[in-house]
DNA sequence: TATCCGTGGGA
DNA sequence: TTCCCAAGGAT
């Protein structure tokens, strides 16, 4: 057992003695308050792996409320883990398109073909071999063994690296204090009922012991919990200083053709939006504006064109984009352009994502608001 | 170890 | 407006 103020950076010993958090009280409250999400099975049972797995992956990052309407489509279109690994690939990233982080589309794909050819089509029970599967880190091979196959595995994510660190009174900030975190958070994974008790954990840190205003009055672990006593535990976890985001700018460029369609490209396969398609665009570079004359070199065709007023405006996770539309128009569209001709009305079915939306937006509204 | 990789909602 | 954050993984 692992104890506060032993071997471990915690708060000072302010105040009385605490006792130890009880994962039986945290699994009472669970029973009592278990909130029914779209891939938790009905209590006492075990959720179907692939359920658990789908649902895992697209909430990397990612809330509850977002990822509900994605997964529900993925398992009516794909319902077996088989199904998706015989799909295109391209069905995947526009059935992906606006959840964001898409190497996460891609693995997901890749994962499914290989559970298919390494494990006959059923998830490995076994946390070491769920590792090995692409996609799948420390917390989602933990996650997927204990929620799917009740074994005491120790998930570690923002939700229990939070409530962790109040019920220890962790000061250490992130991500230094991780594997403290891990340590703590294994000495607690009770031999009963592993998979709920992990979900507990993410309940508790979802509903009670949130980010910020956490509701301690409410906590089922309040008389065990070390930030709460020392009144610090809406402080914490600390975390380490973020750099600031700079600002790239570059241009994108509408090219119509006599029919009416729009120039459309696929990005490439690795790096940001891998794999999905875009308005073509210059290159996004940091500083000034890219010189229109420079920008020029970047346009898929020569045609006279004509920037639109204004300016679309995208932040991704580690910096701010501003891209300038300019738009153009193909006479002789038996020419060679590289890409492909999409109709505005078919856009819906294409792997756009967010920041290409708003460009396309932008565009067929002539830079007006 | 540090950086890269999206998006939308809330304070 | 700006910042923070949400069931992280790959390199």
């Amino acid at each position: 057992m692992i104890v506060a103020g032993d071997s471990f950076p915690v708060g000072p010993a302010g105040g009385p003695d605490l006792p130890a958090p009880r994962p039986a009280d945290l699994l009472a409250w669970y029973d009592a308050h278990r909130r029914q999400l779209p891939w938790r099975s009905a209590p006492g049972t075990v959720a179907d792996p692939y359920h658990v797995w789908l649902s895992e992956i697209m909430l990397q990052q990612t809330t509850v409320v977002t990822v509900g309407p994605y997964f529900q489509r993925f398992l009516a279109r794909w319902p077996t883990v088989a199904d998706l690994a015989a799909a295109d690939l391209d069905a995947v990233l526009k059935e992906w398109a606006g959840l964001g982080y898409y190497a996460r589309a891609r693995n997901l794909h890749a994962c499914a073909q290989a559970v298919v050819a390494r494990h006959g089509g059923r998830f490995p029970a076994d946390e070491s071999a769920l590792l090995d599967l692409p996609g799948i880190g420390a917390y989602t091979a933990a996650a997927i063994a204990a929620i799917a196959f009740d074994l005491p595995a120790t998930a570690m994510d923002g939700n229990v690296e939070r409530v962790l660190s109040r019920i220890y009174a962790v000061t250490d900030p992130l991500p230094g204090s991780k594997p403290t975190l891990k340590a703590l958070a294994s000495a607690l994974v009770p031999a009963k009922r592993p998979g709920d008790y992990t979900q507990a954990l993410f309940d508790l840190g979802a509903t009670l012991c949130s980010p910020r205003n956490p509701c301690c009055v409410l906590c089922p672990w309040r008389d065990a919990c070390r930030g709460r006593r020392d009144g610090i535990a809406d402080l914490l976890p600390r975390k380490a200083e973020k750099a600031a985001k700079p600002t790239r700018r570059g241009v994108a460029f509408w090219l119509t053709n006599a029919r009416g369609q729009v120039l459309l490209r696929r990005r490439p396969e690795s790096g940001l939006l891998g794999g999905m398609m875009e308005v073509p665009s210059s290159a996004w570079e940091p500083g000034a504006d890219l010189a229109y004359t420079r920008a020029l070199a970047w346009a898929p065709a020569a045609v006279d064109w004509q920037r639109l007023p204004g300016i679309v405006r995208h932040t991704f996770t580690h910096f701010h984009l501003e891209l300038t539309v300019v738009r153009g128009h193909l006479v002789d569209d038996g020419a060679a352009v590289d890409g492909v001709w999409c109709a505005p009305a078919d856009f819906h079915d294409q792997a756009l994502p967010t920041v290409m939306r708003k460009v396309v937006t932008w565009a067929r509204s002539g830079g007006k608001d």
